[in-house]
DNA sequence: CTGTTAGCGCTTTCAC
DNA sequence: GTGAAAGCGCTAACAG
């Protein structure tokens, strides 16, 4: 692999010169010797070091992003996409995502290892819990990261993240639309800061139409099909008439657990039950019937993010907290209610 | 940030001390020296710069993999683990995955980027396609590389792969065994050499079982669900009697498909007819009924692919091609057949 | 046993 | 306009 000293070589000139044709710096380089420079460029098939360049910037180009691994083996499968859009969006602002994987038992010491050896230059965190051990870390190492999710209201950082109370509220304003009055929601427990989000939208959307909030229409469970299917057994003990016509379930895995119950129950989806879920996906457009869903904007969310870890580096700036919208995804388990008003 | 001559200064010896007791180097250095040496390590909170290691040693630490956006928006939902485990195999190793995304258009450049400025040691493929650019084009290279998936049955180089002539062979066995006879098979255009592999398990299954191959009962089309629903629809156009009693899908979108046809042709699954998908994707489990299926063997196959990308780079080694046995998961879409023999 | 020193490939200040 | 040289942080050959 050719270096800049044959470079110089080549073109007759120092190693400085052809620093300067290669970073295009304005140290006043006479055309032709810029052209002799840039043809023993195109001879040798030369390209920089950067491990070399970074060494002397003291910086890597590399940001770094932790997989986590869900219960059951599986990887969320949200954040595949995510991952090719940071990805994405990473490269184009001249940047590559270096992956690790997290230690649940110590989450900040990986983060503390790249951080020390000079690893990466920022981190983007997501799966964010309340009071996240590693967002604290980082705020107190005063490394520059960005958060996909938000962690706790007070905590002073950068971050972007779904604005799940839209995405429900919306989901809970088209069911009303519909004609749907009955609407359960099955959220997670109290202590996902997401699911409070998300339970907000439930909530304010009911309240804007003037529907009265029923306690016995609000489950809590945890994230997995089982947990959906048992939720919905507990919502049909309640006698037939008070029995919801719309469920808003808080993710595809439990609105999954919803359907398969419904089916198990003989109750007809899309017409006597509507069923919403949230995350779209992959596969959930094939469910029979494929699942309505709110989608979380991806694309636009890792486009966020690499712009402010792009200004993080370039210079402190004033902490930004961007919430986006996510999208209604209407399909074929929401509809009209059988015996609308 | 302290560096080495922080930390020699502190413990009042040489640079070269610190080094040599960083790298446990056998440079005879006095049990007391080395304490100083630890304990001034201790004090400043020293971590060896990497990059500027790197910068010595000439290599990175890094391996490049690709993502590959899949048409649909979505990414291969078997990759996200792939990734997790493979980021993890290389940890293990003293390494890291750099991700990147391909360029449809000229799969090479990026990988020529990426080692032209030493970005990374070594590359892991995946996704790949017969008679590949990006092999071709490392193999020409001589750059380091493994592949995880086969593209050309003469083409020199290192890969793992998944087995997936037995694990065809096996679904149609474990078929055979439940008394079915006639099966069949729905298999990707005849381009793709990963769907020829499955379908030699198909028609080695039946062979060895002496059932005849049956022409009308091997269908080829694209990776979609759609697809399935439109092969599902054919097979049934042959006379009851002469339709299968299961069928073999080459994916597990594809069997979806298949599913979704026959639940709208009220056809009774796992008994009427049996399905079976391949590569266990997520939310399969959760299907109705749950799908059957071919789980690839993700985590030996990213610990090979590590293995090989260790012993790559330690030093030119004969090529190893490693092919691993999947597994048969059973679940509901599968059963005896409704009329058994 | 430990220290001096060259050098990895690059950028950039400072002289000419 | 261009080049010499220092230096980023580290490793390792060589001296002593």
């Amino acid at each position: 692999m050719p270096t800049i000293k044959d470079v110089a070589r080549e073109a007759k000139v120092s190693i400085a010169t052809v620093s300067y044709v290669m970073n295009n710096k304005d140290a006043n380089i006479t055309a032709e010797t810029r052209q002799q420079v840039l043809r023993a460029v195109e001879r040798t098939g030369y390209t920089p070091n950067i491990t070399a360049r970074n060494l002397k910037a003291n910086r890597t180009r590399l940001i770094g992003y932790a997989w986590h691994e869900t219960p059951g083996g599986q990887v969320n499968s949200l954040l595949d996409r995510f991952t090719y859009c940071l990805a994405q969006a990473a490269e184009s602002a001249g940047y590559h995502i270096l992956t690790f994987t997290d230690r649940p038992h110590d989450p900040a010491s990986v983060y503390n290892e790249l951080i020390r050896t000079r690893r990466v230059d920022a981190f983007v965190l997501a799966s964010t819990i309340v009071n996240d051990p590693r967002t604290r870390f980082l705020i107190d190492q005063k490394f520059p990261f960005v958060s996909f999710g938000r962690v706790a209201p007070d905590w002073d950082f950068n971050w972007v993240d779904t604005d799940g109370r839209l995405g429900v509220y919306d989901a809970v304003r088209y069911l009303i639309g519909l004609g749907h009055r009955r609407i359960a929601m099955i959220a997670w427990p109290e202590e996902s800061l997401t699911g409070t989000f998300r339970l907000q939208g439930y909530l304010d959307g009911l309240a804007d139409a003037g529907i009265a909030f029923r306690p016995d229409y609000l489950l809590r469970t945890e994230h997995n099909e089982q947990s959906g299917r048992e939720a919905m057994a507990k919502l049909w003990q309640l006698e037939p008439s008070a029995r919801p016509t719309a469920i808003v379930a808080i993710s595809d895995l439990i609105a999954i657990g919803v359907m398969n119950e419904a089916r198990a129950r003989d109750i007809h989806l899309g017409s006597d039950l509507s069923v919403i879920g949230f995350d779209n996906t992959p596969l959930t457009q094939y469910l029979c019937p494929s699942l309505t869903t709110i989608e979380q904007p991806i694309v636009e969310i890792t486009q966020m993010l690499t712009q402010i870890v792009e200004d993080v580096l370039r210079g402190p700036l004033e902490t930004r907290q961007v919430l986006v919208p996510p999208r209604l995804i209407v399909r074929g388990s929401s509809g009209t209610p059988a015996h609308s008003a």
